[in-house]
RNA sequence: GGAGUCAGCCAGACAGUCGCCGCUCGCUUGCGAGGGGAGGAAAGUCCGGGCUCCAUAGGGUAGGGUGCCAGAUAACGUCUGGGCGGCGAAAGCCGACGGCAAGUGCAGCAGAGAGGAGACCGCCUUAGGCUUCGGCCUUCGGUAAGGGUGAAAGGGUGCGGUAAGAGCGCACCGCAACACUGGUAACAGUUGUUGGCGAGGUAAACCCCACCUGGAGCAAGACCAAAUAGGAUUCCGUUCGGCGUGACCCGCGCUGGAAUCGGGUAGGUUGCUUGACUGUACGAGUGAUUGUGCAGCUAGAUGAAUGACUGUCCACGACAGAACCCGGCUUACCGGCUGACUCCCCCA
RNA sequence: CGGGCAUUAGCGCAGUCUGGUAGCGCAUCGUCAUGGGGUGGCGAGGGUCACAGGUUCAAAUCCUGUAUGCCCGA
C-alpha cells in the first residue's frame, strides 16, 4: 500500500449493499450514543473501511446531511491510524443537525475512542 | 433631500495546509503537472417540450385541460402588446375575464312573495253596518309609491298623471338591438335610428361552445456476461386462441397454448452532457422574441465529489446542495449595487 | 428520482362526490343505582374541520398554494 498518509481513497470505503450486509449480518462491536450508532466488524485488510448510513428521515435537510457526512469524512481520515481493521458503519439518529461542526467533531471522537477501546478488548479474549 | 414604482445584477473576499470527483498531457499502472468542479431558486413537482420504448401514434368514444383579442415560442396554464373591469394622487399594479336568450339543477333560515313573483302592514275604492260626524268594523276589488324580510325583491331621479298608484306618459341618466365610423381583432364612440326596458344570481353546479390533448417514464431504454435455457410428461389447438400496445372499441405488431416435474439468478457498461447553450457586434420588431457574423466550452457523481482547518479584512455572510436535459410557474431568502420613472419639499 | 394517498373532539373514524345542521364509538365530567368498586341507566362539556389565499349570499365540502405524515416503483 503507498497511500497518501491522510487520503480518503475508494479502499477506505464501504461501496456496495454486500458491504454493508456483511457487516449487518455479524456485528462485532457496537458503539451507541444520542446522536450515533457505531457499527463495526473486523476485517482481514490491513485497514480499516468507513460507510455511513445517514437517511433523510433523521436529517431532514440535503444541506445539513452533506455537512454531517463531509465532516465525518474528514475526521476519519484525518484519525483512521487510531483506528483497528474493521469494516464500520456510522448511522445518525435525530437531532445531529442540530450541532454545530465543533461538536459533532468532538462527538465523532468520542465514539470512535469507545469503539476503539471495545475493538481491543475483544481482540485480546480472541487471542 | 424624502417617499415610492419598475427592470436587472451580486450572494463574503484573499492566502496557506490537508483532502474528494471528472478532463487533458507526461511517464507509466500509480504518481506528477495543468485546468475545471452546485443555484437563483439546484427546492415544490404545478404546467409545457426534448429524449426513449410501445406502430411511423392511426380512427372513434370516454376522460382531462385551457378560456377577452392579437402576437411570441419547440411548446405551455408562460411571456409580450392591446381591450375591458378594479385599486392608487402618480409612476404603476391586480384580474380562472366565453356562454345562465339551448336544457337541467341549486338558493338553508327569514319573508306575503326567491323568478314572466308577490297584497303581511299600508294606500285607494265598491257594497253594507255603526258613529261622539273625527272616523271605525266587515266586505267585492284596485295598487308595487312607502314599511318590513333577506346576500339578492324584476332600471334611477324629477315632473305630469291618477280614486290611489304604476314606464302609464314625458325629460335627463342608465340599458338593449340594429346601422354607421375607427380598429386585424377584442372592443370603442359628445354618431344615428328603434325599443318603455320583457328571460335576476350561481357554470372554481351539471352542462353548452371554441381550441388543445395517445400512454408511460432515465428505476425510460440499449449493450456485454450470465440467465429466462436446453429438457420430460399430459391435455387442448393449428382461419381459433394467447401475449403486447395498461380507460374502452377498432386497428396494428408478435406468437401455438396450458398444467406438472426438474434446474436456476450476479452484476457491469452505457444513456450522461455541445445545448431551443453562453458571450459579443450589427440588423428586424412598440415588445415578448428573432436573423447573421465572430469567439468560447461552462459539474457529470453512482454509498454518490464540490469540503475542513488556520490567519487577515469587512458591509459579519440569508434561503439553501445538481442526479437525463431544457422553458416557465410557485414557494423560501440576511443584505448590497446599478439604471429608468412618479410624487412631495428646499435652493438657484 | 418518479408515481400516488391522507390531515375533522384526548384516541379511532363518518360527513367532502351532491356547499347551508359537524356527527358516531371509546375516553372525560356530573348524576342515579351499590355498603364501596366494576358493569349499567340518564345527562353534560369538549372542534379556528392542518395552514394561507380565492370563488360564492354562504366553504370541513369547490379551486390554488404551503406544511406535515404515509404508501408504491431497483
Amino acid at each position: 500500500m503507498s497511500l497518501k498518509p491522510f487520503g480518503y481513497p475508494k479502499e477506505l470505503r464501504l461501496l456496495n449493499a454486500r458491504d454493508y450486509q456483511t457487516v449487518f449480518n455479524k456485528v462485532d462491536v457496537k458503539a451507541p450514543s444520542e446522536h450515533t450508532l457505531l457499527l463495526a466488524r473486523v476485517n482481514n485488510l490491513g485497514h480499516p473501511r468507513l460507510g455511513f448510513i445517514f437517511s433523510k428521515k433523521n436529517i431532514r435537510f440535503a444541506v445539513q446531511r452533506n455537512r454531517i457526512k463531509r465532516i465525518t469524512k474528514d475526521y476519519y481520515r484525518l484519525n483512521r491510524h487510531t483506528l483497528p481493521n474493521m469494516d464500520i458503519i456510522i448511522m445518525a439518529r435525530k437531532g445531529v443537525d442540530q450541532l454545530s461542526n465543533d461538536e459533532v467533531r468532538s462527538m465523532l471522537k468520542k465514539q470512535f475512542n469507545k469503539l476503539a477501546k471495545r475493538a481491543s478488548k475483544l481482540t485480546t479474549i480472541n487471542n
